[in-house]
DNA sequence: CATGAATGAGGCTTCATTCAT
DNA sequence: TATGAATGAAGCCTCATTCAT
């Protein structure tokens, strides 16, 4: 975790450390990502990252920490208690997970190079098996879901549940590489960043989730 | 692509030596992957790698290549034209693949890591071709099944791909982690490596593909 | 030489820096001693320290002279003058210094470090003269015992002196080694630091000092 | 341990690289020793002592071993068996030593650091405690002499061994410093390396021989 | 054709010291 | 006076690649 020094940066300056280096992390494996890089993008000297984190990992720790931090505070806007319907819940997620990558695309991106790309051995045993949490959560409800009736019984349980988990999984990378396109073409372009595709984006989601639902009803 | 040397070489030194670089690439990121580990490995001289290749793209590019064969020698026996049915043939298709993640591991594991891991620089411009492919293939195949009418006319077709596509990376990561851990351990407890679990994968891939049916009908 | 600053600190404070700073360039050579330790132990400014020394060899040259004279309070209570036997002063010097080393570890353990171990460039000149000293010193009472009748008049003295040095820094390293075991053992086995093992010392020294002078008789 | 590739480098090379690491390890602990200033010294390139040697530590227990070959060449022709007198033999020990110390001063250097001065956390586990088995050796020996009459039974053994081993370190510390400053004088004004002052040394390790045979007797 | 020594860029990290606040 | 952020040299080590033998 960082040291006291970071903490007390100037806050402009912190920021345009933790998006340089979140940049970097995102675009690279732990390995490949270079502190060498990020100092020279931030013009600042080699020994200045060692006063704000112990080593690469706990920067990278940091990263991690910081992202998810900003992914909760998207996410849990969400609330599961409103909802009578786990689909409008499930969908909701995911749109509100577009605007976190709309809003944080290196939190985004860095996060979801973690979940699916990371293969580093140093950092291993950081990776919190989210699709273990997942499997657990999703098999409680679909099970829940038998019994409402909105899933049909003689559907083995663990294969929906690795249905969904297929179908998030896939919903995630499409926000990320299509759209992730579609930022850098707006921006290479000079046009406002988000357009009409956000809600283009929006209903691909919508008729995704129509589909699971359909398959499992 | 390797030089006639290499392609002189005995059979089992090139072939040893292509176990060997497919497993450290396996194992490795493309930057993190290391000729020196090889040779070391092989224990063969840092100018042979050289004078079969020219470089370590070069024969990662022939790693990927060799691989690809690999697969598409098990995938071919598939002939779609004996198919009535897509979603047979489909089926097939990854029932054929778990014969060849069996076979051969570490092409399998290779092509896993090119297909969802890799992210190295050098390497991108070689990579991640076979979405584009794939859709291309699964548009016209989509359009077709909806003339057939096994697939609903309401359905938008990009959206009918996309869930197709995930639902194929979806299978192909299944196969990857759970038959991997299934392979290790009995690797490790001296069991034969195939047991009766091909059987259950043969029946999850079958339930999947039910689903994904059902939910396009 | 400190800075004002550095002697107008409040006594505690400046003891507490005293000790950690010894402490460390007890347990390390020179040059592997580290400021970077020193600070984070005592959880002071980086810069503090350069306010009260001009830098790293300053800090030493002061630790040196600090501990010198600590030991000199500790010698000086032998008066020379008050012996008419030179043998037992000496061994008298030996048992003050069994005093020093158990009042004030690390000032011996520094002191010892620079006497035997230290071996820094940057250090080089300011260390070894002690040796030079003492054998000026000892020439001198040699040749008085010659006549005195108390060393043999056959002996060369420069040999004789360099005998008495040899027993000198033994019996340095004796306590040092032998007696740092005794109290670490005690401090992990939370008995009383010093327990009977000092009159054994001081047996052991008597027993040399006699060996000494049965050589030179 | 070195790689093949340092052990098939041509005589010359490998010998100048030994020499200029020994020099280097001679003058400075293992902490500060700088594997930088050798290469720069001999103009190689940095990975050719990766090349040759795992890793610093890799490096310095070679120079030790290979140091401790050369020690022994010169130690072993002095065989105990030919000795009738314990005095004669340890006496002739110490002139092999000086011998040693004059054709080899960088591997004597280099020893005489590793038995005296070295103190880095790196290789304490690798300086085999000689002082524990000279003990040993010693001690024995002593009961020996007691029961021949050479050593006087109501001498307590530890310390008479303490006292031997004193003399022992002193005769190693004073051919260093008082030898080495003589060479290095002799080199700096080209005169012939070894002068009259052997014959002085040995006189010197007679007579404090002749010291310990008579505090014991 | 195989060998393996040489190369030097680049990686992470530690450190003593400076200096603006 | 105290602070602590900034600095950059230097340390060890790994790597892909070259090239003389």
């Amino acid at each position: 975790m960082p040291t006291e020094t970071f903490l007390n940066l100037a806050d402009e300056k912190r920021q345009t450390f933790i998006e340089t280096a979140l940049k970097e992390f995102a675009d690279n494996n732990y390995d490949s990502a270079s502190i060498n890089k990020i100092i020279k993008e931030l013009n600042i000297a080699r020994g200045s990252v060692y006063q704000y984190f112990t080593d690469k990992l706990d920067l990278w720790l940091y990263l991690k920490e910081y992202s998810e931090i900003q992914k909760l505070r998207h996410i849990q806007s969400v609330d599961r208690s409103k909802y009578t319907d786990f689909w409008t819940y499930y969908e909701d997620l995911f749109i509100k997970g577009i605007n976190f990558d709309i809003e944080k695309p290196l939190c985004s991106r860095f996060l979801y190079r973690i979940g699916y790309k990371e293969s580093s051995k140093d950092v291993a045993e950081y990776i919190d098996n989210w699709k273990v949490t997942a499997k657990e959560i999703f098999t409680v409800w679909v099970d829940n879901e038998k019994n409402n009736g909105s899933i049909k019984k003689t559907v083995d349980t663990e294969i929906a549940v690795q249905f969904i988990l297929s179908m998030s999984s896939s919903i995630g990378e499409l926000v990320q590489t299509k759209y992730s396109n579609a930022i850098e073409n707006n921006l290479a372009s000079e046009k406002p960043l988000f357009t009409e595709s956000i809600e283009e984006y929006k209903r691909t989601v919508k008729e995704l989730v129509q589909l699971l639902k359909n398959a499992l009803k």
